[in-house]
DNA sequence: CAAAAAGTGGGTTGTCCAATCCAGTTCTTG
DNA sequence: CAAGAACTGGATTGGACAACCCACTTTTTG
């Protein structure tokens, strides 16, 4: 609840227009930062983009630092978001290879520019910035939780062995995406992203191969 | 031949003394740049860590851009040095385990600060200096190259089924090394680090348990 | 509908830091 | 061992940018 009360951080409530100002500053801030890091990212650039101006950006933020952690809140929705309904579809082997070709795909549109937004970004600052360091940490337990469920669905239809442990398994394949993302980034070209990806959904699916069925057939005891 | 014929970047050879005292700045600049990143570590903080002074770092290196790309081959052979003997010894499921294990201390003992000297450096210049990308791309090739020849080793031996590619293995095991120490980075944990690493030993050995042994027993064919 | 709060626009300031300069010292080699 | 190259130390400069201020306008609410 009042998880998206949008305030200027000491608590004041803004109006709806006040409201669209700070989400426009923010997304502007994202998408710069996205493309530039944070450091290359100055608070003119995002005034600009955002069409704002002046002392709006400090209105807003207590200073740069709050604005970076709400473009990391606003990246870990959006992220999610994009990933649309892929993310309710894990919980099958097709279902994961689809979400897989979205995000290679993805990738190559963008050229492996960026890398990924939360991961990136949460890197840059992850020493300097404990409070942000803290945001995207929550943001890829976030993406992490979904990517659970679908294997958790799994293990408890019997179509991963009764020994998988799903969470363990979530969190594996979410740092695979997150290293074939970086690698991608840095080398230009899909082909680190998909192998990771592609490793982790093949272990899943010779574990699902494995497994003892419990809905049809009879429950391993 | 010639890597390391140190230079100051326009070619002009170093003495002995000049050699070292290059090397002391790099090794400075490799560490604060490790600790607080690179836009946080000024070319001030360096000279003093490396107890050189004034116009030093410019007499080595044309400027911070340089600078950095030299901190990243600099920890590149660091990366392979640190890990020593294990990267000789990638060619079986123990040996496998061994250096994950390694790696899993290393990261406890650093308390998950600073992620991958290459992959968090490389991210965080990835947008902003090409040169600096490309090199740190290199260096992954390198470490994965290491990683391909002890899994090529197990191929060639017959440990891996002969539709396995151990190209592509090692790619994804080196990406999920990096999602896995970015993410304790951002978690201060090595959970995510071990789920990744066990995740895709775990997958190598289950390949290596179907594999048609060549050695011992008779050829698949 | 008036008073107060919220929002706007632009200008200013002070700091930090990359990059340059130069005068002086220590190595190197013919 | 002398001449010149390599190296050192500190001081300076110029630009960029985060952060602050204030006069003005628009929106909200009692």
């Amino acid at each position: 609840m009042a998880v998206n009360q949008a305030e200027t951080g000491d608590g004041r409530r803004l109006t709806r227009r006040g409201q669209e100002t700070r989400q426009r500053i923010v997304a502007a801030a994202a998408e710069l930062m996205f493309e530039n890091g944070v450091a290359e990212t100055t608070l003119e650039d995002i005034r600009a983009a955002a069409g704002v101006s002046g002392s709006q950006v400090y209105h807003y933020f207590e200073d740069k630092q709050a604005l970076v952690r709400a473009v990391i809140d606003y990246q870990a929705d959006a992220v999610l978001d994009a990933q649309g309904d892929h993310l309710d579809h894990l919980d099958t082997v097709p279902g994961l290879r689809a979400w897989r070709d979205f995000i290679v795909e993805h990738q190559r549109r963008l050229g492996c520019r960026g890398g990924c937004p939360i991961g990136a970004l949460g890197a840059e600052v992850a020493e300097t910035d404990a409070a942000a360091r803290v945001a995207a940490a929550r943001a890829l337990r976030r993406w992490e939780g979904r990517i659970r469920d679908g294997l958790q669905t799994m293990h408890a239809r019997g179509d991963l062995p009764a020994g998988t442990d799903p969470e363990k398994l979530a969190l594996a394949t979410l740092a695979a995406l997150q290293g074939g993302l970086l690698m991608a980034q840095l080398e230009r070209d899909t082909r680190p992203l998909e192998a990771a990806l592609d490793a982790m959904l093949d272990r899943i699916q010779s574990l699902a191969a494995t497994a003892t069925p419990l809905v049809r057939g009879h429950p391993a005891r």
